[in-house]
DNA sequence: TCATATTTAATTGTGTGCAATATAATTGAG
DNA sequence: CTCAATTATATTGCACACAATTAAATATGA
């Protein structure tokens, strides 16, 4: 009833939505609403979190894919470029300038691999090493932005991981 | 007790994190680890949907960060670029140089607003109005990729909108 | 009114992302 | 053993993102 009588009332007035009609909607016309997207809250957010890390990246020298690199190596290096590829789902076509930038910068040092010519050994310098400890107040300062109780920040991001399935099989 | 000794087995074995210690870890070393970074989790799925969306825009002529512009526009035009920039959290270093591809493919029209020539006003041509038919398959089409139930899709959606404040008040 | 401040886009320069292609090294079938 | 696939990285070209700057138009206040 009231149901019925709401959408008559929004068809009786003028449409804030004209291109949305009946068999509009039942061809997924309003699955185009950009308030409804997954994929716009994801890209929104990646590009937000982005703008949050600058300031305090700047101070550290890096951008935040090259932060996101000496993460995976601060873990374990040397590495390939391709495992770096791997753990954070870029290619060659990302990671090689990046990761010149950073050797320019002093941070890793590139080399081919003897056993296998064809590979590049990425590894960190005594500077890439030492930054590690001006990154560890890092995580902290920039999860005081989060919006979201903390004891929710792990579900929510196992969430987001389990969204889309490794598609380099 | 369990705890403790499951500790000293990791002291005693060969460290897979050398640099992780005690020190280390009050000082918020394992927050560095990359699988507890929620803004990595965000980062790669906003890669990989867009990756996801690239063979079905470029049936339509349009990238992903065009496809959001159409859905604004969709939604209502004509805007101004403001108004866009608004709705997609993206400045106009972004989005005058999209704007003019997507009018040079005929999908818009810009031209400045008489009432006030600071103004640029976004228009969809007949063809951008059109081109909203192709689109209508592609949330579903999307939506089949994800490997969780989609009655989940909403709520996460709405999580991760709610992560961030907005960033221009 | 008229100089100053604010607003709105455009421009410039740097650093990604990624498809397509190229190149060189290694592997493997015959 | 050899040469055609395969693998690993690099290169090229295009399209974002965004900080910083510029330029033009409008609003504002003394």
């Amino acid at each position: 009833m009231i149901d019925e009588q709401d959408q008559m009332q929004d068809r009786g007035a003028a449409a804030p939505l004209p291109t949305v009609t009946d068999a509009d909607d039942a061809a997924g016309g309003e699955l185009l609403r950009l308030d409804r997207q997954l994929c716009f809250a994801l890209y929104s957010a990646s590009n937000r979190i982005t703008r949050l890390y600058r300031p305090l990246l700047d101070k550290l020298g890096l951008t935040y894919p090259q932060y996101l690199a000496m993460l995976v190596l601060w873990e374990r290096a040397p590495r390939t470029v391709g495992e770096l590829g791997d753990a954070l789902d870029l290619d060659s076509g990302t990671l090689t300038p990046l990761l010149k930038r950073m050797e320019a910068n002093g941070l890793v040092q590139r080399r081919r691999d003897p056993a296998d010519e064809r590979r590049v050994i990425v590894a960190l310098t005594e500077a890439g090493t030492a930054l590690r400890q001006s990154a560890l107040s890092i995580p902290r300062t920039l999860a005081c932005h989060f919006a979201v109780p903390l004891d929710e920040v792990g579900p929510l991001r196992d969430r987001i991981k389990a969204l889309l399935p490794p598609d380099k099989p």
